[in-house]
RNA sequence: CGGGGUGUGGCUCAGUUUGGCUAGAGCGCUUGAUUUGGGAUCAAGAGGCCGCAGGUUCGAAUCCUGUCACCCCGACCA
């Protein structure tokens, strides 16, 4: 049966040209459209609806944590980037700037928000003054402008949407505990709602935020075994306070500089849901996190009785609380099936004249495309378990993809060796030394993803120059 | 920002080398009929100043200059 081979016409195989693919399907489930300005998307409905569903939980979440949400503008005053070096130095080169105000050249320079520390010291400087004030959790939900020079679509664009927290603390004890507790936030958020393992680690100083003390990370191995940073949170320590001077009055009644954290999660997770669970037919999504979780479609919808029926079961769904929807439209079956599953949605429930003469409708699973006979009224309750199997199914295949893709080096042949042949992370020990991450992405291009949290000592010494090694790296080509 | 490639109806592309009459195909779209358990079939229609701006020419999708965008590979980043 050649008709057996692919489902989904259009799509570029994953194994011909894995960047292809990924463009195709964001395409052919129309996640987003390119806009005429370079870098920037158009996000369509069925993209947008899956990071509303990413704002509405992880917002939750994080609310639970007592932080509160504000809005600041999208300008920046150029004096106020600039009063903290790094930061300056990190983000200048990419910055959009506005220059002109109702035809007339400002008198200062805007810059159009490439992230918001400095808006958020400008506002706790004036706010905070004694330890009753503290701790401040702002985070808030925006886009933010990055000048790109290569971009890819959810995965690097111009402007792109985002939440960034920040905070201010009374100790840095306090910061260091607010920046791991957000970290463990997305984590569980990505593990829980999007069913992929996240690896959690700090970044070594080359690869940290522009003026951060300490960058923490969750990295995700994609399906073609390159990494994904998903999601940052960082200690400020106490660097910013002392350019913005963010002072507060401690019970000691001395004045000190609060401590501060930031963390950020972008739609760049959209992408990495595509990357890891995505197929030849085009996008799967966990139906924790899709925007429709089911799809009902009649088949031989004319018959008299399919469509009520139909209908029937939509609403008993629906009153069920899944996020379900019908295709009744005029397209035949076989188009409904290859256009659920081109927009990953989870399920879909098919109805036919012989399935209601049996009493039953056939539930189809996105991820295995597995038919489970299902009677008519079993379908509320037989459904949330569907769902919840697979969601379970799909993250531990997801962390089987990953443990089959990461790789232990010891010495610096079988580094080189096993990051040239084989996609996925090396873990390696290292020395601590930049010149090393230097010299590694030199030779192998690979990068330092993290200095994972979970440690395990491969040997002594650093697999690059064999001084002796401090800390076990996950290393790997990363997007 | 370096190297390579591509811009022609909504989509995929032919036509450009060698300028020439009314700019083509498939898919999609509209209408009608027959269909309906894996992207149905037939018929009739609609839709394009050929990315944009200049230039050369009697004449430009085609040649020249500039510019913009997108894709791939590097360097930079979430």
């Amino acid at each position: 049966m050649a008709k057996e081979k692919k489902l989904v016409e259009d799509i570029t195989p994953m194994s011909e040209d894995f960047a292809q693919w990924y463009t195709d399907v964001v395409k052919k489930a129309e996640l987003m459209r390119y806009s005429t300005v370079k870098g920037c998307m158009m996000i369509l409905p069925n993209g947008y609806a899956i990071w509303e569903n990413i704002q509405k939980n992880l917002d939750a979440m994080f609310k639970e944590t007592g932080v509160e949400n504000v809005y600041m503008p999208m300008f920046i005053p150029e004096s106020l980037l600039q009063k903290e070096k790094d930061h300056v130095e990190g983000f200048a080169p990419e910055c959009a700037i506005v220059t002109l105000g109702g035809g007339e050249e400002l008198e200062e320079r805007l810059i159009v928000r490439p992230t918001s520390e400095t808006l958020f010291c400008d506002l706790y400087s004036n706010t905070v003054q004694s330890y009753r004030d503290l701790p401040k959790l702002y985070n808030q939900w925006c886009s933010v402008v990055r000048w790109e020079k290569t971009t890819r679509p959810f995965l690097r664009s111009s402007e792109f949407l985002w939440q960034e927290g920040h905070t201010v603390h009374a100790t840095a004890e306090e910061a260091q505990e607010r920046t791991e507790q957000m970290l463990n936030v997305y984590a569980e958020f990505c593990e829980k709602y999007l069913a992929i393992p996240m690896i959690k680690g700090r970044k070594t100083d080359k690869e940290k935020f522009a003026g951060a003390e300490a960058t923490y990370t969750i990295e995700a191995l994609m399906h073609d075994g390159k990494a994904l940073q998903s999601g940052t949170s960082h200690n400020f320590g106490d660097g910013f306070a002392r350019a913005f001077d963010m002072t507060f009055t401690d019970k000691d009644n001395k004045i000190k500089y609060v401590h501060q954290t930031s963390w950020g999660l972008s739609t760049r997770t959209i992408g990495a849901l595509i990357m890891v669970h995505g197929d030849d037919s085009g996008l799967v999504l966990p139906p924790r996190i899709a925007p429709v979780q089911c799809m009902v479609i009649p088949v031989a919808q004319h018959k008299e009785g399919v469509l009520d029926k139909a209908n029937e079961v939509y609403e008993t769904l629906k009153a069920a609380g899944i996020r379900v929807k019908i295709d009744d439209s005029e397209k035949s079956p076989g188009w409904k099936f290859s256009e659920q599953e081109i927009r990953g949605i989870s399920l879909r429930v098919e109805l036919g004249p012989k399935d209601i003469e049996a009493g039953q409708a056939v539930v189809v699973r996105r991820d295995t495309r597995e038919k489970i006979t299902v009677a008519m009224d079993e379908l509320a309750a037989r459904i949330p378990e569907i769902m919840e199997q697979m969601q379970n199914d799909m993250f531990q295949r997801a962390l089987k993809h990953r443990e089959e893709h990461t790789s232990d080096a010891v010495t610096y042949e079988e580094f080189r060796e096993t990051i040239a042949n084989k996609p996925g992370f090396v873990r390696a020990m290292w020395c601590g030394d930049e010149a090393c991450e230097l010299k590694i992405k030199e030779d192998t291009t690979a990068t330092s993803r993290c200095m994972p949290f979970e440690q395990h000592k491969l040997s002594d010494v650093c697999v690059c120059c064999g001084k002796p090694a401090k800390t076990m790296v996950y290393w790997g080509k990363a997007y």
